[in-house]
RNA sequence: GCCACGGUGGAGAAAUCGGUAAACUCAGCAGACUUAAAAUCUGCCGGCCACCAGGCCUUGCGGGUUCAAGUCCCGCCCGUGGUACCA
């Protein structure tokens, strides 16, 4: 073997050997228990960056790390690759999509190769693969057979100078990136996935997920946002309306009493109707359709109203109710309706202050004084309360109330109590190219056909350069001028394709089948569900609620036999980076790279200013955020790769922090993981050289004992943390394995321990690192592949020790320590301290007048 | 706004059950080796007080529970992720 540690030398050896060995190629042949490790399919941006070396290296840690625990192990890989960003890519390159994302793919393949993932390649995948992606149609049609994919209306972000439709993200400060127009709302049509009708069962089904992390569990819960409450009508008669009931959801139906106004959406009927002769009215409407869809704009923006000037009817007092358009009531979201209760709704409290509305008290708690001045929390506490001001219902407590009125007006058919979902309906339909047709043709005579089976997949067209204004395919005479496949008269095809989550909700039941004629094949019940799913805590809500979705849709249409795709779930921080941008003269946002950036920096090192290099102008500091493809803030790992080999890169990443923390980015230290590898193999070469000795003596000096005993402590500490997926102190228990066998003392077995010891540490190591792990394993002749190796546990006659040291606290604070046998008596611990030096010294004059021992740890006296 | 998570030395972090705060590493400082540099090795490295012995303080801020709190409870501040068309 080498003197010197040749990472690029090492890593190509090791890597060819796996080849050839198709190490990680599995099936479903095996006697082994089967362990279905899967990292969330990487966006091929272009490169990777450390948020994908990070993914990546942690479940290729687990995967080996379970495959030699005697597991029968699949980790496959594949490519997100639809989606927004190859579009923008295009307009900016005036390249197509499809050959961008395929340039990308190559490039990002052989980094991953590089960084020598045990990746079964074989079943590798690609989202825009007709292959692939015939599959999503196929099952639209089904869920679209079924009910559960039906059509309705949609609002979208609109930009009126491009003409198109923009994604949230596309949209800053309610303006257009590129254009910098106000956004404004827009309704489409659309597809959308009922969702909503698993509400239950996705919400019930998080109990059964106890390898899920607890926090991702309480944001689905959060997010299906089940609630029990009321829906009723306020009855009205408005000339030239049909309807004549206005529908509100409400989980606070004891406050009915105490109902001031009411406000619908800018978008409901009546609203309509009121603006049709009231032009100041429909221009408050019009505004209210100005600015962008997204919740959080819509929650922080200024509440507005203004009254319609119609009244509708108190459902129990018959008293006239005056009807408002408020901008902050949603019209996707229930019936697009709220009563107003001013004194026990915060929001409505203050929309009531501002246009002097009526605040009635009908809620009352003991020794607490309402006042209209101020909101108090209390005033919408459900348990505190008890009806006053309220007639009949005066004294009920909440629920008694709720009850009461509930049934009330259900035996005035004016409503009955109904559970409620914040959960919406998937919208799967976008205008845009870059994703799966949905397969369906329209025709003048027969409507809207679905495209048969046998004519799947309606195929995307490979060259289209979008340019910015609407979907290029609109435009695409080839594609969109088709004959019907019912008359066959000539007809359109449809244009919008789908969401990109409608790709990743089920891929990772397509790699358990790779070949397959059929969505899936019964391969898929061998290796699902997944047993370990690592992937950034950003997908917690919509990808993997989605997934959980799309596999229970599968099971009903009798495709797999499971309820949940991921058994085990491991939240991937996210790796940050410092944003830097700029808006141009046109309103439209620009990013910088932080190479591209020059900082000024206060004393305390805080950033100050930024200017770009390129025109030395300024910037502005977007602080930190997670790296991607948009904010230009990604680190490509290829110079890290380069400079010091895969191995570093690995040992770096899993060395920097838990996997579930944030890492904000950094490379200080990198060095260090390679210093580390270099002392590694130095000492592999040193062990070689001196000769390796399999057999221990029978007896060994304290000190030989004492760096053995270390070891095998530290192994125990390292698979307890691989239990926890803890890397960072794995890493760091390789580190004090080595400095302990470095410093093992000379005597009679050095050698031997020197062996033994050193053996522990490449297994430890090798699935952080493998390839140096790999040549050290053979080099030193402990056997053929490591990855055949048996996985190291500590030897207890190794961790027997005699005696122990327990802290010594005097008033719970450290004064010294003591030294017992080990399994002493609680009562000999207790004198020994008492009769130690440090504590007479703390008793002279006074007596201890409690005594704590905890076993192995410390003694507290307290005096 | 709402939901979730986080905040520990100059930096990344560790501390499994409420039981020695800062393991391991980076940066820095001092030294050894060297003609020199690199590499390597050794020592120091939270703050204040002290001649030493040692003492006091310290886990974002303010309270509380406990023999004992980074860890548990209450109230704040700040940061990150998500917020349904970024993936």
């Amino acid at each position: 073997m080498q003197e010197k540690y040749l990472a690029s030398e090492i890593e190509r050896a090791a890597q060819n050997y796996w080849d050839t060995a198709r190490s990680f190629y599995v099936n479903e042949n095996s006697n082994k228990p089967k362990y279905y490790c899967l990292s969330m399919l990487p966006y091929p941006s272009g490169k990777l960056h450390m948020g994908h070396v990070r993914n990546y290296t942690i479940g290729d840690v687990i995967s080996r790390h379970y495959r030699m625990r005697g597991f029968n192990v699949l980790q496959p890989m594949g490519w997100d690759a639809f989606g927004l960003p190859a579009e923008n890519a295009a307009m900016q390159n005036n390249v197509p999509p499809a050959k961008w994302t395929y340039d990308n793919i190559a490039y990002m393949k052989h980094q991953l190769q590089s960084l020598g993932f045990a990746l079964d390649w074989k079943r590798e995948l690609a989202t825009c693969d007709p292959e692939y992606y015939r599959w999503n149609q196929w099952f639209f049609l089904r869920m679209l057979e079924k009910g559960i994919a039906y059509k309705k209306t949609q609002i979208v972000n609109w930009d009126p100078v491009d003409q198109t439709v923009l994604a949230n993200e596309q949209v800053i400060e309610g303006r257009g990136w590129r254009t910098g127009a106000l956004v404004e709302k827009r309704e489409l049509p659309g597809y959308y996935l009922a969702i909503t009708k698993y509400a239950d069962e996705l919400l019930g089904a998080l109990d059964d997920l106890p390898g899920w992390p607890e926090r991702v569990k309480a944001m689905q819960a959060n997010w299906i946002g089940r609630s029990t409450g009321v829906r009723f009508a306020f009855p009205y008669r408005i000339d030239g309306l049909a309807s004549d009931k206005l529908w509100v959801y409400t989980t606070r139906a004891d406050t009915l009493m105490g109902v001031t106004f009411c406000a619908v959406a800018a978008e409901h009927p009546l609203a309509a109707h009121a603006a049709s002769h009231n032009p100041t009215l429909a221009e408050f409407i019009a505004e209210c359709k100005r600015g962008s869809v997204m919740e959080a704009d819509m929650a922080t923006m200024e509440k507005k109203g203004m009254p319609t000037g119609l009244h509708v009817l108190h459902p129990i007092t018959g008293a006239q109710i005056d009807v408002w358009v408020g901008n902050y009531v949603l019209m996707s979201y229930g019936d697009g309706a709220v009563m107003g209760v001013p004194a026990h709704d915060e929001r409505d409290f203050a929309f009531a202050k501002k246009y002097g509305l009526p605040i009635k008290q009908v809620v009352a708690v003991e020794n607490l004084e309402f006042s209209t001045d101020a909101w108090q929390e209390w005033y919408a506490d459900k348990a505190a309360g008890r009806c006053v001001d309220s007639g009949k219902y005066d004294g009920l407590d909440s629920s008694a109330a709720i009850a009461a009125i509930a049934e009330d007006l259900r035996s005035m058919q004016l409503g009955e109590p109904q559970v409620h979902y914040r959960l919406r309906d998937w919208g799967v339909s976008r205008q845009r190219y870059w994703g799966c047709p949905i397969p369906l043709v329209h025709c003048e005579t027969c409507g809207t056909v679905p495209v048969p089976d046998a004519d799947l997949p309606v195929v995307l067209p490979q060259d289209c350069v979008p340019d910015g204004s609407g979907n290029p395919l609109a435009k695409r005479e080839d594609f969109v001028n088709c004959s019907c496949p019912r008359c066959g008269k000539p007809a359109r095809r449809e244009t919008d394709t789908m969401d990109t989550f409608v790709d990743s909700s089920w891929y990772y039941a397509r790699y358990c089948t790779p070949g397959a004629d059929a969505m899936v094949d019964a391969r898929t019940n061998y290796w699902m569900p997944v047993d370990q799913y690592i992937g950034g805590i950003e997908h917690a809500i919509l990808h993997l609620l989605y997934s959980r979705f799309w596999t229970k849709a599968m099971r009903d249409l009798g495709l797999v036999s499971y309820d949940e795709p991921f058994k085990n779930l491991l939240t991937q921080g996210m790796v940050l980076n410092h944003i830097f941008s700029r808006r141009n003269a046109k309103g439209s946002i620009e990013y910088f790279a932080p190479e591209e950036v020059e900082l000024k920096h206060d004393d305390g090192g805080r950033v100050l200013s930024a200017v770009a290099k390129r025109d030395g102008e300024p910037v502005e500091y977007g602080g930190v955020g997670t790296m991607s493809k948009s904010k230009r803030n990604g680190v490509d790992p290829q110079s890290l790769i380069e400079q010091y080999g895969a191995d570093t890169a690995r040992f770096f990443m899993m060395f920097a922090a838990p996997p579930e923390q944030t890492l904000e980015w950094s490379d200080t230290g990198v060095e260090g993981a390679f210093r580390f590898l270099r002392r590694v193999w130095a000492m592999g070469h040193q062990i070689q050289s001196s000769g390796i000795v399999a057999q221990l003596p029978a007896t060994l000096s304290a000190d030989l004992a004492a760096t053995r005993r270390e070891v095998h402590l530290l192994l125990r500490q390292a698979n307890y943390d691989l239990t926890r997926f803890q890397f960072n102190t794995v890493a760091s228990a390789t580190m004090k394995m080595l400095n302990a066998i470095e410093k093992a003392p000379a005597g009679e077995g050095r050698g031997a321990v020197m062996t033994e010891c050193f053996s522990i540490l490449i297994r430890v190591l090798s699935p952080i690192t493998p390839h140096i792990c790999h040549a050290l394993w053979c080099d030193l002749g402990y056997g053929d592949d490591v990855l055949a190796a048996s996985w190291p546990e500590p030897v207890e006659a190794a961790l027997k020790q005699d005696e122990e040291t327990l802290v010594l606290q005097v008033n719970g604070k450290v004064r010294g320590s003591i030294t017992v046998k080990v399994g002493a008596a609680k009562q000999t611990i207790e004198q020994v301290a008492l009769d130690s030096e440090v504590a007479q010294k703390f008793l002279v004059g006074t007596s201890a007048k409690k005594v704590v021992v905890v076993p192995g740890r410390l003694v507290n006296i307290v005096v």
